[in-house]
DNA sequence: CCGAGATTGACAATCGTTCTCAACAAGCCG
DNA sequence: CGGCTTGTTGAGAACGATTGTCAATCTCGG
């Protein structure tokens, strides 16, 4: 990889329209939704084009992506490396930052012989409030 | 759900076919491939039913699943709560145990109200093998 | 051995995502 | 400013993985 030959990328109005939708939530939300919120809003986006903008954020660092129930749900992001604590009912979400876990990390996959790492590190449960209404 | 109301399991030839098949492989495998490789082998299976099959046997443990790329990966595994360390062009695995993980994860969760936790923790890597030939 | 009911398999249906391609617009240069 | 080059857009088709449908089949307890 001759890294970063970042495709020359454009500012547009349906780019900034998503990267706005998308920081407005708090919530890790799918391309479907975020498309459906925006056209509700009066925007005219097409589908296909709030997926390419996502996959462009996520590819630029601003905004992580992860996979839930067959489909890939996205959220606005701090550029710093972290990991997400994640309500299931509410989809409620905490950033994490564990210094001890990439450690842990690098070391195991050093001691197999991996380099390239990359990892995920997800905790799905249900916040307080979730757990109170059962 | 009343929980623990485990659907009646029956033993049949395909179910057992799947499962042999899956333990077979070293690696993570998609139901799709697994279903090519059962009817290469002769068997008669649907891929409806290697779905089928996969998804009990990763509901009852016997397998892991991960998603990558779009797809659901299986692969048969311990029984013992583990993740994993595997290599992304060979697709080489290794379980690891982590109980510090697991102890980090719990913690955190904690801290911020979250109860009935599931985690997924995978380090995504070159091994030593394919590194070398770059 | 029998019968109830879980399981199967071929195929249709679904669903998220990507591709195609002509129309469009952002940034640049004169 | 006006034109040009090229990335970008949008609608719909195409796609691939997965799940649903339903009659035929097979398991297993009795």
């Amino acid at each position: 990889m001759t890294a970063d030959d970042i495709a020359p990328r454009r500012t547009t109005r349906q780019r900034e329209a998503v990267r706005e939708a998308l920081g407005a939530s708090e919530e890790f939300v799918s391309a479907q939704s975020l498309h459906q919120s925006l056209r509700a809003g009066g925007s005219t986006v097409g589908l296909a084009t709030v997926y390419r903008a996502l996959a462009a954020l996520a590819e630029d660092g601003e905004a992580d992506a992860l996979q839930s129930g067959g489909e890939v749900l996205y959220r606005a992001c701090t550029p710093t490396h972290h990991h997400h604590l994640i309500c299931r009912s509410c989809g409620r979400t905490v950033e994490l930052e564990a210094a001890a876990v990439e450690r842990w990390a690098g070391q195991v996959a050093a001691e197999h012989g991996f380099v390239e790492l990359e990892h995920t590190v997800d905790i799905f449960g249900l916040c307080g409030e979730c757990a109170a209404e059962r």
